[in-house]
DNA sequence: CCTGTAATTAACTACTAGGTTAATTAACCG
DNA sequence: CGGTTAATTAACCTAGTAGTTAATTACAGG
């Protein structure tokens, strides 16, 4: 399990590196930065690792400033993984519309004229 | 980590997992048909397990026929973890926008006319 | 040069993931 | 009933993940 999408999603299976990459959303932040909202719950070794993750898959991108360790988001890897997502897109619309022809069914009987309701279809 | 999100990325990042909702976005499958592309490289049983982690996902829905376990996809949970990619959106987007204004300062300088490229905007 | 701050590495623990083989349950069918 | 097929469960193994504390590296600045 060594290829480029699964090391993606596995990095974003955990809420803490999630919450990582929201804040580099926002803009660069050095390690200590990234550590803040996390220390009162987990050690700073802990987000190390964390980041470590995150760089493995290509998420962010970590570079040095003296002391500091600058890192920035690097989206690359999240266009494959929705890319990938995309095929499947059809699936979870296709249940929206057969929501959306069961709610026409439902205002169609509370008032009853002709039937047939038309299926939105995206 | 009990989180749906992080339940849904999870389950999503095995090949063997990710080939098995392709095949279910092909239609409904019991388990040997679902089983039959890996078995030379895996035992039943395994298959077993990384369906039960999609069924925990709620990736697939599995119901019984007689002794079959005829598995649908449930792409819903899909929907979910799209939409929190799509936050990230513009971060590809936007190196694809800086890639795309190189390419125009790769041509204006083959052919030096005016300048600024303008730079596409998505 | 010494001290404080930033971050990583080391060494260890507990738990989970992904796989195995062997045994078990469940249903159909002649 | 007895055999065959579908699928799961049990028991086990190995490797990897997420966390810990303590020690270490690296740099800046008085």
């Amino acid at each position: 399990m060594p290829d480029q999408l699964s090391q993606t999603f596995a990095a974003l299976a955990d809420p803490t590196r999630r919450a990582m990459l929201a804040r580099l959303s926002q803009g660069e932040a050095n390690v200590s930065d990234l550590a803040k909202p996390f220390l009162g719950r987990m050690s700073l070794p802990a987000v190390t690792k964390h980041l470590k993750v995150l760089e493995k898959a290509k998420l962010v991108i970590k570079t040095r400033d003296a002391q500091y360790r600058p890192c920035k988001l690097n989206a690359e890897a999240l266009k494959d993984a929705a890319d990938w997502m995309e095929h499947y897109r059809q699936f979870w619309e296709e249940s929206f519309d057969r929501l959306d022809a069961y709610l026409k069914t439902v205002m169609a009987e509370k008032k009853p004229k002709k039937g047939t309701a038309d299926v939105r279809r995206r």
